[in-house]
Order: C-alpha cells, then sequence, then structure tokens
RNA sequence: GCGCUCGUAGCUCAGCUGGAUAGAGUGUUUGGCUACGAACCAAAAGGUCAGGGGUUCGAAUCCCUUCGAGCGCACCA
C-alpha cells in the first residue's frame, strides 16, 4: 500500500540519521498542499528534545538524496510548525494504477490465514412479516459476509430464524381460540394476530403463561407441532421471497428450533464444569468475574417452568456451529440493543471454554429510527412492512422522470434496491439513523443512483474506445485527472478499514468519493474526437480501472448494475 | 439506581488511536446543456463542534463535570 510503501522510506531514512521512530505517513488533509503528509517529527522533537524544524529538515533533506527519489516523489518538503508534506511523483502513481489493474483483487495483499467465519445474520422471527426492522441486519450481514469471501475467507452464512420462542406459542393460542383449521392458515392471519397478542400479553399475565406452555409442549414435541410447522413453512417461504428480492442469501436456513438436540448437551456439559446454578427456581450461570466493577445478571438457561430461551438456544446453537462448522471466528449482526445478551453468553463460553479458541464477536447495527428519535413506525403506530416500504421507493422513482416508467422491471428494480442499500450502507453500521422517507427515495446527491449513473455513462466510454493499461504513459494531463488517479490510491485503505472493522461504510464512502472525481473528471475533459492517441489510451484505461473497481465494490454492498438508467 | 450510546452547518450525517483553514449530502442563492448522458458540473452563503474546567507545543477528538436525548439491565427475543 501507498501509505506503507512511503511509511518506510521515511522511517529508513530517519533511523539513518539516528531519529529512532516509526514514521507513520497519512492521506494529507490540506490536499492544496500535497498528497501525503507525516506529522510524527513533532514526537520526534518531544523524543530528543530538538526543534521541530531542525529535525524535519533533515528528514527532508536527506530523502531528497535518494537515489530513488524520483520513483515516488515529485516533492516533498517541511512545512512548519512540524509537517512533512509529500507529492507523488507521476511514476508513482502510475505504476500503482498499473499493479491494481493488474492484479486480481486490485492488488490486495493476500492472507496469511484463510479463517473459517460463521456469520449469523437476517434472524427475522418466524409467524411475523419482515418490516423495515429486518432491513439493516439483513443487507449489512450480507455485505460483510460478502466483503470477507472477497479477500478469500471461508464463510458459512446461517439465518437463524426465530421459530420456537414464546411469540409462536401467543400465535398459536390465538390459531386455537380463532378455532382457525390448518388449512385456512395464512399469512394474512398470522400477520394480523401477532401484533395483536403480543399487546395481549403485556395486559394480560394470565394469557402470557397459557401462552408460554404451549410453547413449551412444542419444545416437547408433545402438542401442537402441526400448527407450529405449518407456521414455520408459510412464513419461511415469504422470508425468502423477500431475501431474494434483496440479493441476500444464506448457506445454511437453520434455527432455533434446530439448536433444541443440542440443548441437553450443552446443560451436561455446563453442570461438568459446575457452572449451572439453581436461582429462584430457574436455572442459571453466574456470569461476573471477581474483578467486574459492575454487576452483570445471570444468564438464565432454564426456566422455572422447564422452557429455554433465546439464551439457551444460543448456546445450543455454538455448541451445533463448533461441532459442525469448527469456526475460527463467529460473527453476530443483531441490533445494538442485544449487547448485554451477547455479553453473557460469550462470558458462559469463556468461563466453560465451550467455544475453544474460536473468537465470538457482536457486531451490532443501530436502530432505524423515526423523526422522533424511536424505533421507525407508521403514524397509525405499526412498523411498516418491508415489502411496502419497496413499493413506495419503486413509486416514487418511477415518477421522478416521464421516461422511468419505460424502463424495463429488472433494472428499476435494481435502482431502487441501489436507493435503498445505498442510504442505509452509507450510515456507520453501530449507529442508529433517522429514517427518512424522502431521503430514501432521493436518486440525486450521495445516492446510488449518483453511483450507478456515473457508472453507466463512463461505460459508455470504455466500451467506445480500446486502452491498454500497460501502455499509460507517467504523463498525467490536468488537475482533475491527477486527482481522480490518486484519489484511486486510497482503495485498500478504505477497504481494509471496512474489513477490520467489519463497516461497509467505509467501502460505500470510498465508491462515492471516486465517482465525484470521474463526474469532475468527464465534465472537464473531453475524451471523444482526441487526436492524441496516448492520451486517449491514458484516459480510458483509467476509466476503465475505475470501473472496474467500482463494479466490484458495488457487488460487495449487493447492488447490481442496471444496463440502462 | 447501575451501565451503554450519543449531542458537529436550517435538516440528515462524516471526521474521534490528538495535528495545518472542521468536511459531505440536502436545503437556500447563482452560473453552465450547438462537445462522450444535466439523475451532472461549477460557485456563494451557512459553525461559540451542547456548556464549563483540565491535560498538551497543539483538543471536535483524551480526562473530569454539568445539562440534554436514546437504549439496556432475572425467567421476551
Amino acid at each position: 500500500m501507498i501509505i506503507d510503501v512511503l511509511s518506510k522510506i521515511i522511517t529508513d531514512v530517519s533511523k539513518s540519521i539516528g531519529y529512532d521512530e516509526v514514521m507513520t505517513v497519512i492521506k494529507s488533509n490540506r490536499p492544496d498542499l500535497c498528497d501525503y503528509q507525516c506529522d510524527t517529527v513533532f514526537k520526534l522533537a518531544k523524543k530528543y528534545h530538538k526543534n521541530p524544524k531542525e529535525i524535519g529538515e533533515s528528514i527532508v533533506e536527506n530523502i531528497k538524496l535518494l537515489d530513488t527519489f524520483d520513483e515516488y516523489f515529485s516533492d516533498i518538503s517541511f512545512c512548519a510548525p512540524g509537517f512533512i508534506n509529500i507529492i507523488l511523483s507521476n511514476k508513482f502513481i502510475n505504476n500503482s494504477l498499473k499493479l491494481m489493474y493488474n492484479n486480481d483483487k486490485f492488488n490486495l495483499p493476500p492472507l496469511k490465514n484463510i479463517d473459517t467465519y460463521v456469520i449469523d445474520y437476517g434472524g427475522p422471527n418466524v409467524a411475523k412479516p419482515l418490516h423495515v426492522g429486518h432491513l439493516r441486519p439483513a443487507i449489512v450481514g450480507e455485505s460483510i459476509k460478502r466483503i470477507l469471501k472477497y479477500v478469500g475467507y471461508n464463510v458459512i452464512s446461517d439465518v437463524h430464524l426465530g421459530d420456537i420462542g414464546l411469540p409462536i406459542g401467543e400465535v398459536i393460542y390465538a390459531i386455537i381460540r380463532d378455532n382457525i383449521s390448518i388449512d385456512d392458515l395464512n399469512l394474512d392471519y398470522l400477520n394480523k394476530v401477532y401484533p395483536e397478542m403480543s399487546a395481549l400479553c403485556k395486559e394480560d399475565e394470565e394469557i402470557k403463561k397459557e401462552c408460554a406452555s404451549i410453547i413449551k409442549e412444542v419444545q416437547d414435541k408433545t402438542n401442537y407441532l402441526d400448527y407450529w410447522k405449518k407456521i414455520c413453512e408459510l412464513s419461511k417461504k415469504d422470508i425468502k421471497r423477500l431475501y431474494d428480492y434483496l440479493g441476500v442469501s444464506f448457506d445454511y436456513w437453520l434455527s432455533e428450533s434446530d439448536a433444541y438436540e443440542y440443548i441437553p448437551k450443552v446443560k451436561e456439559y455446563l453442570e461438568s464444569k459446575n457452572l449451572l446454578v439453581e436461582s429462584e427456581g430457574a436455572k442459571v450461570v453466574f456470569v461476573n468475574n471477581d474483578d467486574d466493577k459492575i454487576n452483570y445478571p445471570p444468564l438464565i438457561f432454564q426456566k422455572s417452568n422447564g422452557a429455554y430461551l433465546y439464551e439457551s438456544s444460543d448456546l445450543g446453537t455454538i455448541y451445533q456451529r463448533m461441532q459442525d462448522f469448527k469456526p475460527n471466528y463467529i460473527l453476530y449482526v443483531t441490533d445494538a440493543r442485544q449487547k448485554l445478551h451477547f455479553e453473557q453468553v460469550f462470558r458462559v463460553c469463556e468461563k466453560s471454554k465451550m467455544s475453544g479458541n474460536a473468537k465470538l464477536y457482536h457486531l451490532p447495527h443501530g436502530t432505524i429510527n423515526g423523526l422522533d428519535g424511536k424505533p421507525y413506525k407508521t403514524r397509525s403506530g405499526e412498523t411498516p412492512k418491508l415489502d411496502d416500504l419497496f413499493k413506495e421507493v419503486k413509486e416514487i422513482f418511477i415518477s421522478k422522470k416521464s421516461t422511468n416508467k419505460d424502463m424495463n422491471d429488472d433494472d428499476i428494480n435494481k435502482i431502487v434496491n441501489s436507493i435503498i442499500k445505498f442510504a442505509d450502507l452509507q450510515n456507520v453500521r453501530d449507529k442508529d439513523y433517522i429514517f427518512d422517507i424522502s431521503k430514501f427515495s432521493d436518486t440525486q446527491g450521495k445516492t446510488g443512483p449518483y453511483v450507478l449513473y456515473t457508472y453507466l455513462r463512463m461505460n459508455k466510454i470504455v466500451k467506445k474506445y480500446e486502452s491498454n493499461i500497460n501502455n499509460l504513459s507517467n504523463i498525467i494531463y490536468n488537475n482533475y485527472d491527477r486527482e481522480l488517479r490518486v484519489g484511486l490510491l486510497d482503495f485498500e485503505s478504505y477497504f481494509n478499514t471496512s474489513l477490520k472493522e467489519f463497516k461497509p461504510n467505509y467501502i460505500a464512502e470510498y465508491i462515492y468519493n471516486i465517482c465525484v472525481l470521474m463526474n469532475s473528471f468527464y465534465q472537464n475533459n473531453h475524451i471523444s474526437n482526441l487526436d492524441d492517441k496516448t492520451k486517449l489510451n491514458d484516459w480510458v484505461s483509467i476509466i476503465k480501472l475505475a470501473n472496474k473497481i467500482i463494479k466490484e465494490m458495488l457487488n460487495l454492498l449487493i447492488i447490481d448494475i442496471p444496463t440502462e438508467m
């Protein structure tokens, strides 16, 4: 990476004149002055009790003496109060671009170890239609999965459906109450009765208890199994349909109920480690450590009525994953509000050594809020369905331009997907954001359509003219040209941050930056009718590289490119 | 009560392992289609970085404190 190369050069030179410190180079925050900068001179000044000017200037002088200076630098200078300002040489810029074009994954370094990741995302409950709250875990998870696969990790994805918790007991209660036959059971009924029962159980303790005993019987496989199977079947089909539309897919469609056969094993295991304790009628694991400053509530493994919960099935699932997949990492993409839950589960794994050497991470995502700062609801107080959100965005998109209604449906769906996904994924993963339909249907500015539009108009040029990146000259023709080339070099830095932090927003940011530079280039440089064949080859090559990057990065954000727009 | 997030332009947000003049989008005002696609480009205006204190050569960023918002805390998921 550019930054590593420059850091090493400066560090080596500094060492050679007696300053022992790793010199870190960063992208310049004064692009009017330089491309990259190094601020470590301040540190040296303190360490060696010298004036930063004296140190900085001597480092710069010695870099200028290097035989290889022209390979990398066009200019390097010391700037008060303590910055080393770096301007890259055309040669270095262009050689780096060639490397990106000619190598797989734009010259990302190969992995040292091909680790196995299990990634758990989506996680919807059956019997409930997917609503806007399900959007984030699905696409954030899918995006992280694609990023990990892109660099070459072995990735196993699991939707982990919630199919055997209390809400399902509530729905079965209603089915019996309303005397619905299995054949008459349908999605509309489930959609209606789920929120109704959830409200009822909050009010009425007795009914809640009955629902709890119903689900206990399902867990024990003693009763209601035909209803339960039918509910799961109906829901799963509907959930798959929407995930298909979103481009979200899973290697495994396992669910909480699949974990139940492992719960006795986990129970036995925890008992063998003397971790399972009876408390207030329930079986719990105390997860506090001696040096904890705060008091963590115990993990409830088994309720006093004998039923199991989310915590128990999560532990069962970990048991199953360790046995079947032998992962190095298990990632959970869920709502940030579940932080404490995962802290408890992970602590049980750690105390019991159940997860061996595998690392377990909760990758929280923020909530989609309304303007009031609370989880997004419609005016009537319901959480809007995902189906309706897409329908609405589609309608708004079609009405934006008179020609849009003539587009083919496939292209429209791709653009609608790009609007919603780019609007979502550009947000920092673990922060809440405010949902605004006008923002979620915008096609101008920092949006999916802006990126797609840029790609398509550039792609016409790429298709029209021949080019060969290996013949790239060392000329950079003007500032628009230069800024685009230097901008492309940021790829590895943005990508690696995304990968390291499991945050797709850095990739979205990079794509957008490149598009801004491309549009500016496009508007100010005209390629058609260029007589200069070298210039033509150079420019088409750069655009070709930029478009290739955009296409592959958009795929990591689950955005497909339409044929036209 | 304890804990976790957070407070930056009218609005929605970046920037937070300390560095130069705090950046985008949107909105407002203005200019650009007889040149490869105007879902674009160019420019202007807009900031006591919630308030106060501290550490530092240097603080939106680190520490303390006050105020304000959201979320989580034993048998829901």
